[in-house]
DNA sequence: CAACCAGATTAGACAAGGTCCAATCCTTAT
DNA sequence: ATAAGGATTGGACCTTGTCTAATCTGGTTG
């Protein structure tokens, strides 16, 4: 873990250690407030401004994606390969698409003086009705 | 403006009229604050309880739909044809893309007892760097 | 081994977006 | 005119996230 933070040129302390281990050990969409409540529930405290402080890192060292599909919650995602994802809207549960299949057509040009920085897929679901 | 709200069942209030026609006299993407902004400078000062009582009113009732690119505020989106955006990460600005002449091709199939409820294509781009 | 220093962490104040509530205000129908 | 129901309001409140200044840590040097 402390070697996979060296890589992307991150001082593995402990915290950011416990936060990246939080985020690879399950692979899972967690948010901010997810990811402090697992972190803490063993032992030693980290505080909130920690976490954020420490995801934004991570972000911007590119070890983990934020994904945005919540009004009000960002979703940090260990998987920085290229994929899409369902949004399950009645239960906040984000899966991956791998994107190597997925192609798409008919989009038009980016507007003038613009580049691309990434496209997002999400497909929102719901829980099937079961009457 | 009144008959559009009736026509989706909603009260034609003198406030949410007020709302209606700021989405929809300009063609744009609002977040919440702007249009309270816009409604009140005008004269009569609407609450901020009643804009978001309205919007949410109005999701609801489908006059509108929810833009979710920005970690901390919603767009509302007087386009409820079916259509993606382009975002500028830089400027924040949305950008409609019709989705008429786009296919996705490659997407596997939806999870086990889920139903879709859309599909969202976001291009997110950035002012070319000017170097 | 001690002292130092840069970087990391912390608590707590703060800001913004959004919700909730109880009280008031309109409308409209009678 | 009046009662009833819905709409609106201010303000308290909550949550997510940021900021700041102070403290802590741990690795390096002498």
């Amino acid at each position: 873990m402390a070697e996979l933070l060296r890589h992307h040129g991150i001082n593995p302390t402990h915290q950011r250690i416990e936060i990246a281990y939080a985020l690879f050990s399950r692979q899972q969409h967690l948010s901010a407030d997810r990811i402090m409540a697992i972190v803490n529930t063993r032992h030693p405290e980290t505080s909130r401004a920690t976490v954020y402080n420490t995801l934004n890192l991570f972000l911007e060292k590119k070890l983990v994606r934020e994904v945005i599909v919540d009004p009000n919650k960002v979703f940090y995602d260990p998987n920085t390969r290229k994929h899409h994802h369902f949004y399950n809207v009645d239960t906040g549960r984000l899966t991956d698409i791998d994107a190597s299949n997925i192609s798409i057509s008919g989009l038009p040009s980016l507007p003038q003086g613009t580049m691309t920085e990434g496209v997002d897929i999400i497909i929102r679901i719901r829980s099937q009705a079961t009457s």
